[in-house]
RNA sequence: GUGUUCGUAGCUCAGCUGGAUAGAGCAACGGCCUUCUAAGCCGUGGGUCGGGGGUUCGAAUCCCUUCGAGCACACCA
């Protein structure tokens, strides 16, 4: 379905071509003076130079060209060269009716791409902590995003589970336990089925070991080397490594369920370990790679650099992988197993350095197709208050689910505050509008800027909130249901077009969803969700002004009423498309 | 040091492919609940868009410069 402005525009080229004017001039744009008009075009101001021209004068042929047009009407030239206009009602009604009637309200797919989205990215290591939030609610997104609008789109997490972090736990362990069959070398027998440390320990072992390794150099290699000897496949040590995934990998299921987050593949860094080599050889078989200060590097300079990039390095001096070696090793196996037109990665921004070497070096190397677009989506730090980065009262890294239990509990607490509610009722709808405030907090957010997490301000739920889009939703849902309840059959209501003309607020909730397509093209063009959040608070804002002007159930004129209703459903669902994209729902009751 | 992102109301942020009077929310103040959920609506006050130059009929937006902040700069991930 062709956008309403794309229409206005078409019927303005008409104009000024009639007018003996280059027809590109006529550009309708959203007024930025609503007071003034609904619609403006500058188109007469840019063609003043063309044609030696006043611009008013332009804008004046143009404006009486437009005196019989069904789409605008209230046509008007004002100084120094706008031409100003609002859009016909009836024009106007029976656009959102067809929007009403097409999928996805008329949005054309024009991309029908294979997508990889790379996020998550935890660590096995540790719990998820509040550092993994953004990549968590960004990534979502994303993919939703890419997914409604026509992409073959896949998610992977991405697991950290292949790097040091391996080799601290493994050489901690040692440490205190140095009687496991797992640090002898000539046990030939079954290891253990049983894990020797339990999930909280492991969350203990990792802190510790990193702690002690920053302080001790010996300590340090020791843990370079168990991670060597892990990459090599030492028995003892993948065993201990599967020990690890087997206890990590459901509790971080649990903990992204609870985030309404998913992942269709859980590929790890562990995954790339036996290509590396392949892959490694085949890049030195190209004459990309060379040895520098001991480590294999491929050069990714380019001649537009303003700054030295350094080199890419594949391996470490001691001949071990590096977080670059297994990016590089993912987007191989990606390729093979997949073959996808686009990686898109949702990553802390300060790891922009390491991925375009990882970019550039897989396109110098052909390691993906010369034509895969490989997108950095990098996000900004969550802060706390402070402008700090987000910590907790102790000064300790903050556990994800300890932040989103607390903000459950708040909600909790403003729900049943002053009113009677069924225990279980609550608790429900409290876990999904904290889920909303959440991610909408974050979501509303330019991502590659960092923001601050206000706890308070996300439980106070007003104004600019997830909470605030979810009670637009609830009320609407509450009307249909009374209207449903009085026997009417809400799905099958037709707009109304009244020759005595709509209000204001109705025209204006009107105008507000024709918008749906060009704010989810934006927010797809740009991978910008707040684009989606700015259109739906907009919306929602539309809305409820209209709410408060029109009583809809005291309605006497049926026809009217029905207009309404048809109305309502279509704003539900714009809204309900959208939260869904962004990753949340709504509750029925609030 | 080099590079990069950013600096907009007391606070948190939009706006940045140049257009009319720079917008929201919070906070402050004032209205609106016997009528579809007041987690709402309507209104008031609050700004040298960090500073200075330049390009343009027109600059928060583009260019230069300066001040300030964050971040990154190969053997961690």
């Amino acid at each position: 379905m062709k956008k309403l402005l794309d229409l206005i525009s078409e019927e303005l080229a008409k104009a000024f071509e009639a007018a003996g004017y280059d027809a590109s001039l006529g550009k309708a744009t959203w007024s930025n003076r609503p007071d003034l008009c609904e619609i403006q075009c500058n188109g007469a101001m840019a063609g003043a130079k063309l044609y030696k021209k006043a611009p008013i004068m332009i804008a004046n042929d143009v404006a009486s060209k437009l005196g019989d047009s069904n789409t605008v009407t209230d046509v008007e030239a004002v100084a120094p060269g706008f031409l100003n206009m609002n859009i016909s009602e009836s024009f106007l009604t029976g656009y959102v009716e067809k929007m009403g009637e097409a999928d996805k309200f008329g949005f054309e797919s024009v991309k029908s791409d294979k997508i990889i989205i790379d996020y998550g990215g935890p660590n096995v290591a540790k719990p998820l902590h509040v550092g993994h939030l953004r990549s968590a609610v960004i990534g979502q997104c994303i993919k939703n995003l890419c997914t409604y609008v026509g992409n073959d789109v896949t998610g992977d997490i991405h697991l950290g589970d292949w790097g040091l972090q391996m080799g601290l736990i493994m050489t901690e362990l040692r440490h205190r336990k140095p009687e496991l069959p797992y640090f002898n070398e000539s046990f030939t027998g079954e290891y253990p089925k049983e894990s020797p440390f339990t999930l909280a320990e492991l969350e203990e072992i990792y802190p510790a070991a990193s702690a002690k390794s920053k302080a001790d150099e010996k300590y340090k290699e020791e843990a370079m080397n168990d991670t060597f000897m892990l990459q090599k496949g030492e028995k003892g040590r993948v065993a201990i490594w599967k020990h690890i995934m087997a206890l990590s990998i459901p509790d971080l299921k649990k903990n992204y369920e609870n985030l309404n987050v998913s992942f269709e593949l859980w590929k790890g860094e562990s995954d790339t370990g036996e290509i590396i080599n392949d892959m490694v050889e085949g890049i030195k078989a190209g004459g990309f790679a060379y040895e520098s200060e001991g480590a294999l590097v491929v050069d990714v300079k380019e001649e537009s650099d303003t700054k030295e990039i350094p080199p890419c390095m594949l391996l470490k001096s001691d001949g071990a992988a590096l977080y670059t070696t297994t990016d590089l090793a993912t987007l191989d196996l990606r390729r093979k197993l997949y073959d996808p037109d686009r990686v898109i990665y949702v990553v802390d921004k300060r790891q922009e350095m390491h991925f375009t070497q990882v970019f550039r070096c897989a396109k110098k190397t052909g390691i993906v197709r010369e034509d895969t677009k490989l997108d950095f989506l990098g996000f900004g730090t969550m802060n706390g208050k402070d402008g700090k980065p987000f910590k907790t009262r102790e000064g300790g890294v903050m556990r994800l689910e300890i932040l989103l239990n607390d903000i459950n509990e708040e909600m909790y607490k403003k729900i049943t505050d002053n009113r009677e509610v069924d225990e279980k009722e609550a608790r429900d709808t409290a876990k999904i509008v904290a889920l909303a405030a959440v991610k909408y907090g974050d979501l509303s957010n330019q991502a590659t800027k960092d923001y601050i997490f206000d706890v308070d301000k996300f439980t106070s739920f007003e104004g600019n909130t997830g909470p605030y889009i979810l009670y637009t939703i609830v009320r609407i849902k509450s009307i249909l249901a009374k209207y449903i309840s009085l026997g009417k059959n809400a799905d099958d209501a037709k707009l109304y077009f009244d020759e005595q003309g709509c209000s204001k607020q109705q025209k204006n909730l009107m105008i507000g969803l024709t918008r749906f397509c060009a704010a989810i093209e934006s927010a797809y063009d740009e991978l910008a969700p707040n684009k989606i959040c700015a259109y739906i608070y907009d919306l929602a804002n539309s809305f409820n002004s209209f709410y408060h002007e029109t009583k809809i159930m005291t309605e006497e004129d049926a026809k009217k009423q029905e207009g309404y209703i048809a109305l309502l459903v279509i704003v539900k669902r714009v809204l309900e498309d959208c939260i869904s994209i962004l990753g949340f729902s709504a509750p029925e009751k609030m």
